[in-house]
DNA sequence: CGCCCTCTTGACTGGTCGGTCAACTAGGTC
DNA sequence: GACCTAGTTGACCGACCAGTCAAGAGGGCG
């Protein structure tokens, strides 16, 4: 069936933010999935093909809350949403997805570190079209404060964790990075 | 002898920057420090101390360089050149030191964490200072503006380190962020 | 019924992991 | 010389790791 498949990367998901990648073993994932060994081996060929489906299934999640938020404000309110209910969820901030991965594995595993790079171009892609719309400050690049946003997105996020503050930090942390940026801080 | 236990760090240090914590084994380790494993545990209690220690020494290298640096522009550039430094050395951008540890370990030992917090804390609390001293933007707040700066930093390494960008993308992100905030950009 | 195919089961493997230990060396001190 | 301490050596440990595999279950289809 598929729901093998799904509790397999759904477990991962939650395991591989609430600890990490390295930390959950094969065995320990299979546990929490209700599924064994043999089975997990059937759907993925390794831990790191593993690793890529759950990226897949966090980006399907973002793209479809990207979709709906309209405007540059949107975007951290999206943000400030994802984190919140990661927040509530688990207790506490455990980072982005992405970012975590990312961090952790990048300088390792090269496939992974393409893969998570694609969500980030995408993510960034669409801040550039965002930043396009809005009432820009003269001399500011819709490129450059698409970087810059998608930076202080990963960057709060990281240190909320570090830190252990709760997601509306997050939020207000990118909400002033914007605000900055308009001719009209809105 | 003083030294092994240095060449244990300084090991330590650059293998974690270039592959993660986890994926380092204690005997791997000590083949790069020419060292053996029972001094390896003279030393250390364990391998979760030696990453304090190895945050312990990237913070002490940190200090030396921001206590020179004087202005908020100057922390840009002191962060570009360790950056610089790293990618000269290994290649590529390999990450914050303070960052991918913490992204890696803190959710599952809160010792590092608490570890590396209060290493952001010491940084955030000189960034802070630096905005004081600075000519603002009417409305923005230093310490606001100061954990901006501090994300902004982490986000740009992060990311550049996910897309294999030169260390020179990551200051002119920081440098456009300090800009926009300031009352003439320079 | 027989055949196929997807999915499941769980025992098993070889290797690596963090960590332990008892024996040893080398200086310093009285 | 006797003793102490700091550091070194490398064999050893049990646990756990990612990954394998042969056997089977069960549904669809002729």
């Amino acid at each position: 069936m598929v729901v093998s498949r799904e509790r397999i990367v759904r477990s991962a998901a939650k395991m591989f933010l609430t600890r990490s990648y390295a930390s959950v073993g094969i065995s320990d994932l299979c546990t929490a999935a209700d599924v064994h060994k043999g089975s997990f081996y059937h759907f993925f060929a390794s831990k790191a093909e593993l690793a890529k489906a759950v990226v897949d299934l966090h980006a399907a999640e973002f793209d479809r809350r990207f979709a709906e938020a309209k405007g540059l404000y949107a975007v951290a309110g999206a943000v400030a949403d994802v984190q919140g209910a990661f927040e509530e969820k688990f207790g506490r901030i455990v980072g982005c997805p992405f970012g975590n991965l990312a961090a952790e594995l990048s300088t390792t595993d090269d496939e992974l570190r393409v893969h998570v790079a694609a969500v980030f171009d995408r993510w960034e892609k669409r801040l550039v079209a965002a930043c396009e719309q809005a009432p820009l400050r003269d001399g500011v690049e819709p490129e450059q404060l698409a970087r810059m946003i998608l930076a202080q997105i990963q960057g709060q996020i990281l240190i909320a964790k570090v830190r252990l503050r709760p997601a509306t930090e997050i939020a207000a942390g990118i909400r002033a990075l914007i605000s900055a940026n308009l001719k009209e801080p809105g």
